[in-house]
DNA sequence: GGTCCGATAGGCT
DNA sequence: GCCTATCGGACCG
């Protein structure tokens, strides 16, 4: 497939643990019929899972196959994945990587820096203003995403991705285990969870559920 | 600040 | 049937 600008070949060429770090600080914009919302992203969660990929990946919804539900993830890099989940909520990935892997990084969290009063106006429930975007739930809803947008162009109308200029150093820059994600693939083995140090609207870690009470 | 829990629908075994 | 890449409100400190 033929990039359509540098941050869109640099996806192609790259799968979501090495595109993690430069999708901190990266802006995505929305203009829908209300009017415009861009995030600057400051938490981002790698995902694989196809068994083309490097590493097993059990947490990833590729991991299985190419379903329905996923198959924008096997497509190639350049477009978003937006799913539903416990029954109320969507959650958005930027897909990477080549055609034939499923490849992406779930948008975890960001700073609404345009569109202040229209993202307000679809969270009514935040009280503060970290909190319109604290949340992978929570971006998406911001910034008016839903089950329509899934498979969308990043790099076209109404979607516009701008990718950091560097990734992070080091100082900035933090990774850990994954959010709500249990058993093998939760990620205590790999550092899947990219955020900016300190940032105020990353959102505040939860341990995954255990699937079973442990044993005493 | 932390922690518990209900809501609610679709995917997958 | 069971689990989920979650959120927000209730409650406790």
């Amino acid at each position: 497939m033929h990039p359509v600008n540098a941050d869109h070949n640099f996806l192609l060429h790259h799968h979501s643990v090495d595109a993690a770090p430069r999708l901190l600080g990266a802006t995505l914009r929305h203009e829908s019929d209300e009017g415009p919302v861009t995030v600057r992203i400051t938490e981002v969660e790698a995902y694989l899972g196809s068994q083309t990929s490097d590493f097993p990946d059990p947490g990833s919804h590729g991991f299985r196959g190419k379903t329905n539900r996923n198959a924008v993830m096997f497509g190639p890099a350049g477009f978003l994945y937006v799913y539903f989940t416990y029954g109320m909520h969507y959650c958005a990935n930027i897909v990477c990587g080549t055609a034939g892997t499923s490849s992406g990084c779930l948008l975890r969290a960001g700073e609404v820096i345009e569109g202040r009063e229209l993202a307000k106006s679809r969270r009514a429930a935040a009280k503060k203003e970290v909190e319109l975007a604290k949340g992978p739930a929570r971006l998406t809803q911001a910034l008016g995403l839903g089950r329509e947008h899934n498979g969308l162009p990043v790099f076209e109308s109404p979607l516009t991705l701008r990718l950091a200029d560097a990734a992070p150093s080091p100082q900035h820059l933090s990774t850990g285990p994954r959010v709500g994600v249990s058993g093998p693939g939760g990620g205590h083995e790999y550092p899947w969870r990219f955020w900016l140090s300190g940032d105020k609207t990353v959102s505040t870690y939860r341990p995954a559920k255990p699937r079973q009470a442990p044993a005493v």
